[in-house]
Parts: structure tokens; C-alpha cells; sequence
RNA sequence: GGCCCUAUCGUCUAGUGGUUAGGACACCAGGUUUUCAUCCUGGUAACAGGGGUUCGAUUCCCCUUAGGGCUACCA
């Protein structure tokens, strides 16, 4: 009875009046008022630095569920490991979940804002809420203080190796799950610090079945650890602190990375001791990559691409990034994308039984390019200048400079086979691929010199570029269609023994120098150094005759 | 070490107790195209290995192997 006393004496010093009570919390944090079947979905990020790929494939996937279902998707803030936490990384996840179009509900915004009726939504700001239940698993010997230092606990895992049996604080090995309350006073007078550590009555023996959305039915073993729910800072730890928020913001379902699978047991067990009805789980394998013959998941530290901000700088549409990940979530999405070409991706239903993928992708940037190049093409000229612009103000600033001061060149330029009618080029797949492929275009931007060209047409004389040209100026007509303009390049190919088309070519070999194709490359590398360009007509009109004739007369000069 | 998980083309995957094991990307070839690209057609390419169960196993069970995760006062 005494000691009885002298426990609930300790409790109050520790955890202040002011605290507010399980009760008041209950109704501060009502249950929501949603349809039946409505998901309330989160992505609880902790703010260690850029935003991983991983984050926002799972952010994603719990956003998808929760629109779909109209139900509430919500961003909290896992700050409650002070040493690992960067400035400003809370900000950049917001923006980043607001740049690919990931649209929270509750939460801080990319300004900073909070929105949401079960704020706060930071954990650090939660503190009080935490140590209300602290206090109430203390009082209800739920819970206990714990002294032991960092060389206490080595010194147990050391005892455990050795005799080859499972490390950890439990039964007789948690020192302070049983001492008397003078022996806790005493240390608390001599002003040690303390955590609070959950008092297990689990055992590893037994067996507890689970039920995950993703995995479906597993058998784990129960949880017997003692594991800290409040660190000697007074901040909760993650399983503390996600029984608690998850079980007051109203969650019903919890998706997360499968890295957490084996903590479950001692999350269930939380949320019995704590007498709420857990949430749904969905544990979802990581994205990995391949690092000599071992996948490993993708590192913040060691891959660029793990990092959201990397695919951002490439200049990847963020539509290609979502669609790749929806892609890996549920695979049939792909075959949902081309039966509706167009319609937002929102449109598309995603399933937990689709996501029923085994260990984990390996991230493929193939795959990425292709659905890249391919929403690309769905883009007016307009629509690419303003793209573009948008990005090289941020990552090319030469870039940026020269749109800005062509406007009306640099649209005509991606007028080429793009839009109306005529067959869309698919050789672009992020932003950064702009600049090779426009920048021939633009005079201070183009060098090649005349040896570089013979090089590359070395299949010609320098007498024969020259009379090709030279009756090319003589018969161009700037207005000429298409046709007529190919007509006259016929033409000329006909005058040097070229054949006019490459089945005229093949059929009778022997008796050309070449086909018109050949013809046509002598224009293609003077006017663009290169090989592989766009439709050649295209170009020159595009160009204008006073660039196109400068850059063939070059050869002469 | 202990516990848990996973295993189909190079990659992402579909799939079933009896299938020519399907698709997408990548790759290769042919066709269309003045070139390149697009587009079209075709092709190479997979059930990790060994045992069972079964008339029959890629599918069910066991073992092996390989890989992943967890085993913190990190999340």
C-alpha cells in the first residue's frame, strides 16, 4: 500500500497536472466523420534530409487509396529524433509532395502552414500528448522507469551473445522492470537520467496472427521486450508515437515500408495495452537497386536517384515519375494507361492485391525513359517551351537565356513533328535532353568546321558537296511545299546518279553512286553537324533561307 | 547467431495441378519513311537447385542455395 503511495508520488513529479487526460484528448480528437469504406491514409516522413524516392512511392500509393476512397490523406512529421534532424527538410518534403502532385489534406504545406483538425502534425509538438499516455501506462504499471546507462545495456547484449541466446531488455534481464520505488528515487535524486520502457507480458514463444492488406495472413512471434517508449529527452520513440498519432488522427489504414513488419508485434501489443482498435497495415517492399550481384534498397548516401530532387534536376516531368511508380505499385496499370490514353492517372483504381509484387523492384530507368518519352509526346509546342523554360530557369540558366530570347524561334523548334497531325517524335525523355537536340538551331551555338564535315561525308569529294549545294541554292524557293521541295532535291539526286528512292537503289546497285538519302545527309550535316535530325524540310523552313544558305555555302568558304 | 520474408526472360511483371508460360521496357532483325525518330511486323530471352505428393508440378510440401528485412534512448 505504502509503496503504492510512493510509485503514484513519482509519477506526479514526473508528469505535471497539466498534462491533458486520455479523455480529453478522445474528444479533442474525435473520430472522423467519413462514408463507409473511406481510407484515412498518412506518409510519416522523418525530416532527415532530401525527400527518397521510396517516401514518395509510398506517399503516393497511401494518397491513391485514401482520393479513392474519398477518405483523408495526411502528412505528420516524425521529428522525434532531434540528432538526426535536418533544417528545412520538413519543408522540402512538403514541396516536394506538392511538386509531383501528391495532394495532402492535413498537414504542413510547402509554405509552412498547418492545416487539419488533428493538429499538430509535427511530433515534436505533440510531446504533451505523448506523456499523457506515458503517464497513464505508469500508473497503471503498464510502464517503468529504466536507469540503465549505454554500458549496462552493452554489458547485457555482451551476456547474451555469449550464452547464444536472443539480445534485448526482457524478463530477468530487464534490470528495472521490478525494482521498488525507493531504489527509482534514489536515482532520481541523484538526478540519473531515465527512459520509460513498456512492461511486455508477451512471449517470444507464442505465436500471433496477422492480417496485413499486402501480405495477407502471417504468423509472427508475440513481442517480450521491454522497448523504450520515451527517451531520456522526454520525446517518445517511433513505436510509442505511432500507436498514439495513428490511433488519434483516425488512421485506418497504415502503409509503410516492410521494414517494419517485424515491429508489428510490439505495435498490436501497444495498441491492446492501450485499448484501441489497431489500424489496417499494408507493408510495402522498398524499391532497390543492384550493387554487384546483391540488391540492396536505394541509399540517400550512395545513389542520386534515390533522391526526389535528383529526378527533378534531370527534368523529368513529375506525371512521368508518378506513372512509373503507380506502374510498379499495380503492373497492370500500364495496360489501363493504353486503353486511356490521356485521362489522368487519378482515374486509374489501385488494388492492394496488385501490389502483391515479392521483394522489392529494382528501380529501371528503361522503363522510366520510355513512360517519359512517351508523355512527351502528348505535349503541344507551347506546352514544351513553357516546360522547358520553366526548368532551365532553375538548371540551365544558358538554356533559359537563349528560349528567352527566341521565343517565337524556339516554338517553331519544337513545332517540328510535334502536334497536328504529323507523327511525334519520342527523343526526349527529360529536360536535359533539350539542349542537344535544339541547340544546332541557334548560329552562336553551332560550330563545325569544314574538316569535321568531310569527316562525316567522307562517302563524297569536296567537288561533289560543292556542285550538289550549288544546284540546290540554284533551284531552292523557300515557299516550296514538302513536295515540291523533295521533288527538287530528286532532282538533283537524278543529275549525280543517286537514285531516287532507296527500293530504286536496291533494285539496281550497281547502277548508282548512291540514293537520295545520300543526297540528303550532305545538307543534314552542314546545316546541323550532325546525322540524326529531325525531318529535313522541317528544318530549313524553320532555319529560314538566309541561315540555311549560309551554313551550305560554309563548305566553300 | 536468432526471427521473419522473397525467388518466372537482363528489368518490371501476368499466370495455372495439364498453357506453344502471356505482356511491357530494353535488345536484335525486317518493313514504311528523303535521313533520324515515330509507326508496323517479327525475333532472342525465364519458372534458382534437389527431393517429395501426384497419372502429371513452374504451380502444393520439405530441404538447399541465393537475396532482402529486423534484431537501438533511428525512424
Amino acid at each position: 500500500m505504502e509503496k503504492l503511495e510512493n510509485k503514484r508520488k513519482i509519477i506526479k513529479e514526473l508528469f505535471p497536472e497539466s498534462l491533458p487526460t486520455p479523455d480529453e484528448l478522445e474528444k479533442r480528437y474525435p473520430p472522423r466523420e467519413l462514408k463507409e469504406g473511406a481510407m484515412v491514409t498518412r506518409i510519416a516522413p522523418s525530416p532527415t534530409g532530401s525527400m527518397h524516392i521510396g517516401s514518395l512511392y509510398t506517399a503516393l500509393i497511401s494518397e491513391r487509396f485514401a482520393h479513392q476512397t474519398k477518405g483523408v490523406f495526411y502528412l505528420r512529421i516524425e521529428d522525434t529524433d532531434k540528432k538526426r534532424e535536418v533544417e528545412g527538410a520538413t519543408n522540402l518534403i512538403s514541396q516536394s509532395l506538392d511538386h509531383f502532385g501528391v495532394r495532402v489534406d492535413e498537414g504542413r504545406d510547402a509554405s509552412g502552414i498547418e492545416h487539419g483538425n488533428y493538429s499538430p502534425y509535427m511530433q515534436s509538438e505533440r510531446k504533451d500528448i505523448y506523456k499523457s499516455y506515458i503517464k497513464k501506462l505508469l500508473e497503471e504499471d503498464k510502464a517503468y522507469l529504466c536507469f540503465c546507462t549505454e554500458e549496462d545495456l552493452n554489458q547485457i547484449r555482451k551476456e547474451q551473445s555469449a550464452q547464444g541466446i536472443c539480445p534485448g531488455y526482457y524478463r530477468q534481464w530487464a534490470l528495472w522492470r521490478d525494482k521498488s520505488p525507493e531504489e527509482v528515487v534514489t536515482k532520481i535524486k541523484e538526478g540519473s537520467s531515465f527512459v520509460v520502457r513498456f512492461k511486455s507480458h508477451g512471449d517470444y514463444n507464442n505465436r500471433i496472427t496477422i492480417n496485413d492488406s499486402i501480405l495477407g495472413k502471417r504468423e509472427l512471434p508475440e513481442n517480450d521486450q521491454d522497448i523504450v517508449i520515451m527517451k531520456s529527452d522526454g520525446l517518445p520513440t517511433y513505436h510509442l508515437a505511432h500507436v498514439v498519432d495513428d490511433h488519434l488522427m483516425r488512421t485506418t489504414h497504415v502503409i509503410r515500408g516492410d521494414e517494419w513488419l517485424s515491429s508489428l508485434p510490439l505495435h498490436l501489443q501497444l495498441f491492446e495495452t492501450l485499448g484501441w482498435q489497431p489500424p489496417q497495415y499494408a507493408h510495402i517492399a522498398p524499391i532497390q537497386k543492384i550493387e554487384g550481384s546483391s540488391k540492396r534498397k536505394l541509399s540517400k548516401r550512395k545513389d542520386t536517384e534515390a533522391n526526389v530532387a535528383y529526378f527533378e534536376e534531370q527534368g523529368y516531368p513529375k506525371e512521368a515519375i508518378i506513372e512509373y511508380l503507380i506502374n510498379l505499385a499495380n503492373s497492370n496499370f500500364e495496360d489501363w494507361r493504353k486503353a486511356n490514353i490521356g485521362k489522368d492517372y487519378r482515374e486509374f483504381q489501385i488494388s492492394f492485391e496488385k501490389l502483391k509484387n515479392s521483394s522489392g523492384a529494382l528501380f529501371d530507368f528503361n522503363k522510366l525513359n520510355d513512360i517519359s518519352k512517351e508523355i512527351m509526346a502528348q505535349l503541344t509546342p507551347r506546352e514544351v517551351y513553357r516546360d522547358v523554360l520553366v526548368w532551365a530557369r532553375k538548371h540551365d540558366k544558358k538554356l533559359a537565356s537563349l528560349l528567352e530570347e527566341h521565343p517565337d524561334y524556339s516554338q517553331m523548334i519544337f513545332s517540328i513533328e510535334r502536334g497536328s497531325g504529323s507523327k511525334v517524335r519520342k527523343d526526349i525523355s527529360k529536360w536535359s535532353d533539350v539542349v542537344k537536340e535544339i541547340e544546332y538551331f541557334f548560329d552562336e551555338n553551332f560550330h563545325i568546321t569544314k574538316q569535321e564535315v568531310l569527316d562525316i561525308l567522307s562517302d563524297f569529294s569536296e567537288v561533289d558537296i560543292s556542285e550538289i549545294i550549288h544546284d540546290f541554292i540554284n533551284l531552292y524557293e523557300h515557299h516550296d511545299s514538302k513536295d515540291v521541295w523533295f521533288g527538287k532535291i530528286k532532282q538533283i539526286a537524278k543529275k549525280h546518279n543517286y537514285a531516287e528512292s532507296a527500293k530504286e537503289f536496291k533494285k539496281n546497285h550497281d547502277k548508282y553512286r548512291g540514293m537520295v538519302a545520300d543526297v540528303a545527309k550532305i545538307f543534314r550535316v552542314l546545316l546541323t553537324g550532325r546525322k540524326e535530325t529531325p525531318d529535313l524540310w522541317s528544318i530549313m523552313q524553320t532555319m529560314g533561307q538566309e541561315r540555311v544558305f549560309k551554313r551550305l555555302q560554309e563548305i566553300d568558304a
